[in-house]
DNA sequence: TCAATACCTGTCTTTTTAGTCAACTTTTCA
DNA sequence: TGAAAAGTTGACTAAAAAGACAGGTATTGA
């Protein structure tokens, strides 16, 4: 009685599935990491339960095998990737329009690194898990910003150059700050990468990536 | 001690470690493709043993330990980068330099896409095996390559730019091509990159780094 | 309070893994 | 040629791995 008083002041009244989603939330994250760290076949349940600090036997409790605990990391990683970059849809300045992408793509990396390894190690190893997504969601938002550049080409807006290049370069150079993070942090001399550098960095790649498609 | 192989350039007859290096070369080989896609740990020496076609103790005659032949395969795999990026040293024009380089990278990512991934891998794990190569060699050619780019600076024929940014814009768009193959490939509507393609490309890439830094 | 349900975990089994080893074949060179 | 060295490999061992499961505890609403 008295330890669900104490319970409720703090967290409110139990509901059923709520310990579930905690439990769940704390293993995913735990998951990631190791994922992102090792990859697929690297990682170990072993190694995840420690991080989580819960018995190996409570994962499987929550996810039915060690597939299963991936795909769920995985479409985690897809749904907060999602929601970060839906807004930036449609303007009509391309400066403004990529500048805010850069802005955001750079603050990704530096606000969820582990996430953009995770998909960069699946990349690596040939996207065995994401062809459903590729083929879908990725294909179509794609497509999308294609014609948007098209667009912006055919009013004189940018120099003509195959978007899907232009794409692939904020991509992969926002990218870069969070999955190259050893090489980076040797090449600058530091012990790790402050909010500065980010910023730097995206003024940069901003910089050379409209001044380079002829953006004013 | 490895001074036997001076007669037998062309077949010839037998001589001692002529079987040794195609034995180890045959191994590594496969083994830098299982590492690159499954990283260190994630890799098996049973699969990198069927993948060569030899069974799994003859592996362990040429190498100590899985850690072992790792270690091989990275520093091979060094080796190689070394002997393509070493020519373009010193020239005092930034657009041929830039543009050399740049197509030597993209040629890199075409010709050696697993090299490419294993050190994509290794840095994403956080490249706990490479800190002495990123210590040294790394860290001295990084230094060097950021003078050049000052000294550019400096006599006006480019943008005032962090130079550790512009080269990391060109190692990342560069290695994307390889790393990210998947991705490219399924928003370019084929089934394989092919040479053409990495040609536009590197084109792309030379038009937005050279006129976004102002290069002439 | 009291079932019913949700949650937890120590212990076990089976499979996979790295690495060993001794017996074997091939190549070398004196 | 023939003995020594180099190369080869099937069969083994020990450790680590994923996963199953039964017997627990905690939380719930009625």
């Amino acid at each position: 009685m008295a330890q669900h008083m104490t319970k409720s002041i703090i967290r409110g009244p139990y509901k059923p599935g709520r310990i579930r989603e905690q439990s769940r939330d704390l293993i995913l994250q735990a998951a990631q990491a190791e994922f992102a760290c090792h990859g697929f076949r690297g990682a170990t349940m072993q190694h995840i339960a420690e991080s989580a600090q819960v018995p190996k036997a409570n994962i499987h409790y929550y996810f039915t095998s060690k597939l299963g605990l991936y795909g769920a990391v995985l479409e985690n990683t897809l749904n907060l990737w999602d929601n970060v970059f839906n807004e930036l849809s449609s303007h009509d300045e391309p400066a403004y329009v990529l500048s805010r992408y850069i802005d955001a793509k750079i603050d990704f990396s530096r606000t969820h690194p582990t996430a953009s390894r995770l998909f960069a190690k699946e990349m690596i190893s040939g996207a065995p898990h994401l062809s459903a997504y590729l083929q879908q969601d990725y294909r179509q938002w794609f497509k999308q910003r294609m014609s948007v550049f098209e667009s912006w080409v055919a009013q004189g807006k940018m120099d003509n150059i195959d978007p899907a290049h232009v794409i692939f370069m904020i991509w992969a150079s926002t990218q870069y700050y969070a999955d190259f993070e050893p090489q980076i942090i040797i090449a600058n001399d530091t012990e790790q990468l402050t909010e500065q550098a980010f910023l730097d960095a995206a003024s940069s790649i901003k910089h050379i990536i409209l001044k380079g498609c002829g953006i004013h």
